[in-house]
DNA sequence: ACAATTTAAGTTATACTATAACAAAACATA
DNA sequence: TATGTTTTGTTATAGTATAACTTAAATTGT
């Protein structure tokens, strides 16, 4: 087994991933001469809170405590602007919205979702693109957009059934 | 390019996959005494009017017309149960659903769907899985379940596209 | 600096998707 | 036919997302 992303990794120190994504994102934005404005970055480190991905009704509350207009449009329209800039992705199949810890090329993610834990990994697979590239090549079908979620256990979700079997057993 | 499945046949006759579909969940649900009741066979039918995802809301209409109760349990209990069957399968991007073109064992789709006329192709892509299995056995994590959803235009919507294009231009 | 224009945020209302909870009916089986 | 189980009817509500219009802030040109 190759070494975990940070997302498997429960120890792993997540202020650095905050600084960081955060970090990108003013970058990015400068670069882009796009206005990463204070809700936009606020929902954007609302988002980073962890590696699971987040429901937009959830960051609500915050956006009110910061002070903010806390109806669902204002939390939707960051994430647009986060989503537009590659910032975040939205998981369709959770309803739900997570970080993106490689911005910059437009892309689309492969997704790993512990079903278990919700840690979420974004994988760049090239071999699975080009298994969908190809298959849609073989049709004639252009690809525009592609969604790839994947859930299942993560390691250490694994561990934790394992050992909750084993006690039920005893 | 290969010949097309039919979901991207314009002319196709229709009534054939309608047919062939009821003829499988009939045959299907009698081998695992699972009751494919009236409202759970046209329900079925109903998705199968097209090659296009539909809204669970939009199947109402036609069951109240039918004299049954269109209220939004009816249908997703229906659904619910033909999904449990592996009749249709949800296409999480869209929030809706179609017809599984070979029910049978139990699969998760790969699913090319035009965002022009909506037509989707369910592949039995053994690639695709097998580079998501990979990636995933890569790092000890447990596949349960896969959405794997490719928004784009099928070759026809190409042309059509082209054309429009072409038509702009003059 | 000012006015004009564009972009973002506030606000209210509402559409769309899905499920909870309980009652009534239909079915299966003894 | 009595019994338990499954399905359907019914009402209410939860959860997700956007439309439409107003106000405010930032950007641009002069």
């Amino acid at each position: 087994m190759s070494k975990q992303p940070l997302s498997f990794q429960p120890g792993h120190n997540h202020d650095r991933c905050i600084h960081e994504a955060l970090h990108k994102a003013r970058t990015l934005c400068s670069e882009r001469k796009q206005r990463l404005t204070p809700i936009r970055e606020l929902v954007l480190q609302l988002i980073w809170q962890s590696h699971k991905p987040l429901g937009a009704y959830e960051l609500l509350p915050a956006l009110a405590d910061a002070g903010f207009n806390s109806a669902p449009p204002t939390v939707y329209r960051a994430l647009d602007f986060l989503q537009a800039q590659g910032l975040v992705h939205r998981i369709a199949s959770l309803n739900a919205f997570i970080g993106c810890p490689h911005p910059g090329p437009a892309h689309q993610g492969c997704f790993l979702i512990c079903r278990s834990c919700s840690c979420t990994v974004e994988l760049e697979s090239a071999p699975v693109q080009n298994a969908i590239h190809n298959s849609a090549a073989h049709l004639g079908f252009v690809i525009e957009q592609e969604t790839v979620e994947v859930v299942g256990l993560c390691p250490n979700c694994q561990q934790s059934d394992a050992n909750s079997l084993q006690r039920e057993a005893e």
